[in-house]
DNA sequence: CATCCAGTTCATTCTTGACTGAACTATATG
DNA sequence: CATATAGTTCAGTCAAGAATGAACTGGATG
């Protein structure tokens, strides 16, 4: 347990990547992020999560910068060191929760959209009416929730 | 307005295929239910969809069925007559926004498992324990969530 | 300055799966 | 019964994009 062995730690890298893949995201994207929850030290070197998720350089340059760039990694660089450290952002689940749920605003949007074509009140807008009325509420939602998030997190820290 | 053109409908349809191209969903189905959202008479046939969407009797057949299974799309026969109607239900987007919110159980079962993993309070499970935190919170948000909606819904309907 | 190596870029390979045509099954109609 | 057509199935095609090897860039070191 307190030095869990290499085999289970790449199963679990390998769970983890399977959560990403059912949204279409890359595997070696899963597997990056994967390892980067569970490695030691968790700062590592492009070749360090290369060794241990069996990646190329090419691969680990191109994912590492799609991930640094979307923020879910942070990178750490030393003064004379050429070599560049990855870390999982501290809210990076967060943040890749909050981005899903966000996601459903496009939704609304294109409902928004299809009442301006069809007419809001005509009859043949009924469905995208009522499609219209879900997002809509559940998009007012989102923003007390994540409130009520950072408030008891807020909590939390000052008993 | 109350009979918007062909091109407009159609744009219209690429543009909820998009929605569910960007998770993964290949651009017919997205076509299908687009279509089914705003054709009239909101029953169609197989045939009815192919000519609107541009697609071949063989992806239809194919695509019905799994929207058909999966409850985004319910069948409408008639006796004495072999042609197959479909018409989108009224709850698929329901559907379908809560099928997306509950997928986020998978993420909180895996970091479930990190921490069996890494032992719950050693310091290197920390990150998979914030994310664990965040998971289980939002996960028991999502119940009275829908509740508030299916009280919503109830409420506007016997005012 | 020469060397070494981290990291990037790009052309190429390869896998995956969406989509279709065509053959086939089954049901309604005259 | 013969015909026409709705719907299924399946093998084959094709495109998208994930992953890589190899060439290249640039900073650190002796």
């Amino acid at each position: 347990m307190a030095d869990p062995d290499d085999q289970e730690l790449l199963a679990y890298v390998e769970d983890v990547a399977g959560l990403f893949a059912r949204d279409g995201l890359p595997l070696i994207t899963g597997r990056i992020i994967g390892w980067l929850m569970v490695c030691d030290p968790p700062e590592q070197s492009a070749q360090q999560i290369g060794q241990a998720i069996q990646a190329s350089k090419a691969s680990l340059s191109t994912n590492m910068r799609v991930l640094t760039e979307s923020g879910f990694v942070r990178t750490i660089t030393r003064p004379g060191d050429r070599v560049t450290y990855y870390r999982i952002d501290d809210d990076a689940w967060l943040q890749i929760t909050r981005r899903r749920l966000a996601a459903l605003s496009g939704f609304r949007d294109v409902t928004a959209k299809g009442l301006r074509l069809l007419g809001e009140d005509s009859p043949r807008a009924r469905r995208v009416r009522d499609a219209h009325e879900m997002f809509s509420w559940l998009d007012r939602e989102l923003t007390p929730l994540w409130d009520r998030w950072a408030e008891m997190r807020h909590k939390e820290k000052e008993p």
